[in-house]
DNA sequence: CCCCAGATTTGACAAATGTCAATAAATTAC
DNA sequence: GTAATTTATTGACATTTGTCAAATCTGGGG
C-alpha cells in the first residue's frame, strides 16, 4: 500500500453514511495525519490531555487503566476501520484517566481535538455521521455494562466469544481478562474447564 | 404549576446549549406530549419495540432489565430535567430487552421515534444538542464500566455516595443494590459496616 | 391511625473469584 | 537459533460475594 491510499479506508467509512465529493473527501482527509506504531507503543499517559482521537487502518489500539499497584483494565479496544481514543479527555479536554496503547504493529490516522471540532462546525453531514458513530458506541457500551452488572465470569467470557471470537484469538489473554473485569487465573481456568 | 407551564424546564434544557426563537421553541415543544405516571407504572416492557423518549420533569425513571429468574438489574437511571428512555430499542426501533418504571409518581413528557428523528432533520441545532448530550452520556457510560471493572463492592458503593448521594438517599437499597451489580444483602451489610 | 405488603437487616453457609507462588509455555529480541 | 523475557497455567488457600431463610423494620394505602 502506497501513501496515496493511506485514506482509502477513512474515505469509505465516511461515504458509508453520507455522499460527498471527491474534492471534500480531500478536504476532510486533509485533516489527518499518517502514522506508523510499533508493537507496545504508548499514544498517550494518564494525566495528559488527548491531543488526538484515531482512526485505525490496521492493527489495534488498546485504552487502559493503571490502578495504585500497577493493575491494568482495558476501557476499551479499537480495531480497523473504527475510530476511538481517550474519549472523555479528548471531548472534554481534561487529563486522561487512561492510557492509550499499541497492542500490534498499526497504522492509523489522526486529528487534533480542534480539527474535529472545526470538522464539525465546517463539513456538511459530519455531525450527522459523528453523531450516529456515537449513538452506535453509546448502545455498545451500554450492552457492556448490562453484561458487566448481569452475568458471572463464565458468562461473560461466552458472550465475548460469541460476539468477538477475533477479539479473542488476536489479543494475549491477560488483556482479555482485565477487558472483561476478571484476573488472568479466573479466565484461564473457565478456558480449561469449558 | 399550571399546564402552560409543563413545557417550561424542556425549554430551559434546550436554551442551555443553543438560542432560539419563541416560535421555534414553541413548535419543538409541540412534538412532546405531557403525562403523569403512578408510582411502579411500567412504561415500557421487555420485547417492545421503545416508542417514546421522555423528558423527566419531576420524578424519576428506571430502565431495568429482568433475568429467567426474575432478577432485576438497573441498567439506568433517569431523574428531573434529562432525557433517557430504553435507548437501542428507541435508537434501532429493535425489540428493548429492558423495562421502564416508573418509580415514583413523576411528570413527565415524551415524543415518539419519527418525530425524535423529525426534529433531527428539521430543527436547527437539535443534532448539535442532541449530539453534545450523547457524549456526556457516552461519557457517564464509560465511567460506570470503568468502575465495573476495577472496583469491588465497597468501592463502588462508595463511589456513588460521593458522586450521587441524592440517589442513594432517594430509592431503595433494592434498585441501589441492582444499579451496582451487587445483590441487597452485600449492600445492605456494607452500609452497616463502613 | 393502623395494618400489611414490601423492604431491609442479619445469620449461616455455599459458591465464585482473587491472590500468591511455582512452574510451564510461548514469544520476542538479539 | 537461543537466551531472556513475558505470558499462561496450575495449585493451595484466603477473601469476597451470593444464596436462602428468618426476623425485623417501614411506609403507603385504606
Amino acid at each position: 500500500m502506497n501513501d496515496a491510499d493511506v485514506y482509502g479506508q477513512l474515505k469509505q467509512y465516511l461515504g458509508k453514511h453520507i455522499t460527498v465529493s471527491d474534492e471534500q473527501l480531500a478536504l476532510f482527509c486533509s485533516k489527518f495525519k499518517h502514522k506508523k506504531t510499533k508493537r507496545g507503543e504508548i499514544l498517550l499517559r494518564a494525566d495528559e490531555i488527548a491531543p488526538y482521537s484515531y482512526f485505525v487502518n490496521n492493527g489495534c489500539l488498546r485504552v487502559y487503566m493503571m490502578d495504585a499497584e500497577g493493575r491494568e483494565s482495558t476501557r476499551f479496544l479499537i480495531f480497523e476501520n473504527s475510530v476511538g481514543t481517550a474519549f472523555p479527555s479528548f471531548t472534554l479536554q481534561e487529563p486522561s484517566m487512561a492510557y492509550i496503547q499499541s497492542v500490534e504493529p498499526s497504522e492509523i490516522l489522526y486529528i487534533t481535538h480542534k480539527d474535529f471540532n472545526g470538522l464539525l462546525d465546517t463539513f456538511p453531514g459530519w455531525e450527522r455521521v459523528y453523531r450516529i458513530d456515537l449513538e452506535r458506541e453509546y448502545i455498545a457500551s451500554i450492552r457492556r455494562i448490562e453484561s458487566l452488572i448481569t452475568m458471572d465470569a463464565k458468562q461473560k467470557y461466552n458472550l465475548l466469544m460469541s460476539k468477538n471470537p477475533a477479539l479473542i484469538q488476536r489479543l494475549p489473554s491477560r488483556i482479555i481478562a482485565d477487558y472483561l473485569g476478571i484476573s488472568q487465573e479466573t479466565l484461564s481456568r473457565l478456558k480449561s474447564k469449558k
